[in-house]
DNA sequence: TCATTAAATCATGTATACGTGATCTTAATC
DNA sequence: GATTAAGATCACGTATACATGATTTAATGA
């Protein structure tokens, strides 16, 4: 990494605090509190702040300081289009390169996430379900298409923090087993259209067709209620 | 962006130094020479060649020491890999949002690049050509996808410099015009194609190593970035 | 002459100092 | 009591100081 050990260990901590939505959306993060917090001074909380910006995990407010980002639902759409994009072209790399271990792999990793389901334990699940499409990229061997998806899969959390409603994991766990099968069986477009069907699932679940956010914040509280299914 | 004013004329002259091939890669950048020649203090271009590491653009070396990257092989390939998975999709996009403006600021940009390369003006033929594709990510309306793109192409702009050789910058203004027309058509699969065999072209060029001069006169070659915009 | 070590220089990591807007408090005036 | 003016405080941008580790230069001894 760019950032110097302790510059890291701040970044790092606010990084999982953020996506872990103890940070929630908007909170102000001024750089004497996190330096005293962290024990280091501002100009290393500087750096960790420019990298979280870059990340676009906290945002520069009109006033400069930074603040957890607040995803607007056009940034979303915008987000979850490009992770599309990216874990189809992971699905044909990795469908190129394919070998059992990996098959292995996965579906220990889905074991886990089931388990964690059946332990009720939302958080972990949340983590591990986005730790499958990591899991996925890394296999791909492509380290730049890997730093992106990692990018966007962060970013969606962040997102789903915002915007989402509490969803039902055990469909996702059930679309990781489908999407293995289908990479097992070296079903290019199989594959793909199930990872686009089970990234389309988690956008529906997360982007209602709410407005532009403005004023109207009740709406926008409510919007996750206003249907009846989950 | 991110930095202020004046780190941020740093990092736009480095980086214009970089991508037209005037600091080439190896080139060792010293915060002190910088902050020197850019008439800033050493905070400024830290933050500066932070964001350039971020980029790609600069390696921060095995000391720390800053220098301009050396791309590998294998991270050309890596580079280029994902640079058509996204352009494909930037051609998807912008076909799904034509509109006839669209096809005229391109012909615009292309008579541009026409007119550089009629006067033999090879700096600006690569810079035009790059731009092209900016332009056409532009439209296709994705701030995400958009700052991605520029990523992979500014970083393809130095791969170039390491790998590539002189290229007859000719065919590649033709491909642009084909591509144009294959947009108006709106003929998605083959938009996309002839994107893809745009890019496999350029990929193709870059096959040879090339050496690298260790001899650098930093102040002489950043004297001409240091003032802001030619 | 060559190797080895000491010193000087260089370059970076990190903290702190200082100035400047912005925001909040307080107090005085009407 | 309300409004505003002055001051206090907050937070950031930027420069600089100082320490540490690396690299080069110098000097000394064989």
């Amino acid at each position: 990494m760019n950032l110097s050990k302790k510059a890291d260990s701040a970044y790092l901590a606010l990084r999982r605090a953020i996506v872990e939505h103890a940070l929630t959306p908007g909170t102000k993060l001024p750089e004497d509190k996190l330096a005293e917090q962290f024990g280091v001074s501002r100009t290393l909380v500087r750096a960790a702040l420019a990298q979280l910006a870059a990340d676009g995990l906290v945002e520069i407010g009109n006033k400069r300081t930074a603040t957890v980002a607040r995803p607007s639902l056009e940034e979303a759409r915008a987000v979850f289009e490009v992770r599309r994009c990216l874990e189809a072209e992971v699905v044909r790399l990795v469908i190129a390169k394919w070998k059992p271990a990996m098959g292995a792999a996965l579906e220990a990793h889905v074991r886990e996430e089931r388990t964690a389901a059946a332990n009720h334990q939302p958080t972990a699940s949340i983590r591990l379900a986005g730790e499958f499409h990591i899991k996925l990229a890394e296999m791909a061997g492509n380290p730049i298409l890997m730093r992106y998806l990692d990018e966007v899969a962060t970013r969606c959390s962040l997102i789903l923090a915002v915007h989402g409603r509490p969803h039902s994991s055990e469909c996702a766990i059930n679309e990781h087993r489908d999407l293995i099968k289908a990479l097992r069986e070296g079903d290019a477009d199989k594959a793909v259209a199930l990872m686009q069907a089970h990234l389309q699932g988690i956008e529906g679940r997360a982007l209602l067709p709410v407005p532009d956010d403005g004023g109207d914040q009740l709406a926008m509280i409510l919007a996750p209620y206003t249907r009846s299914s989950e």
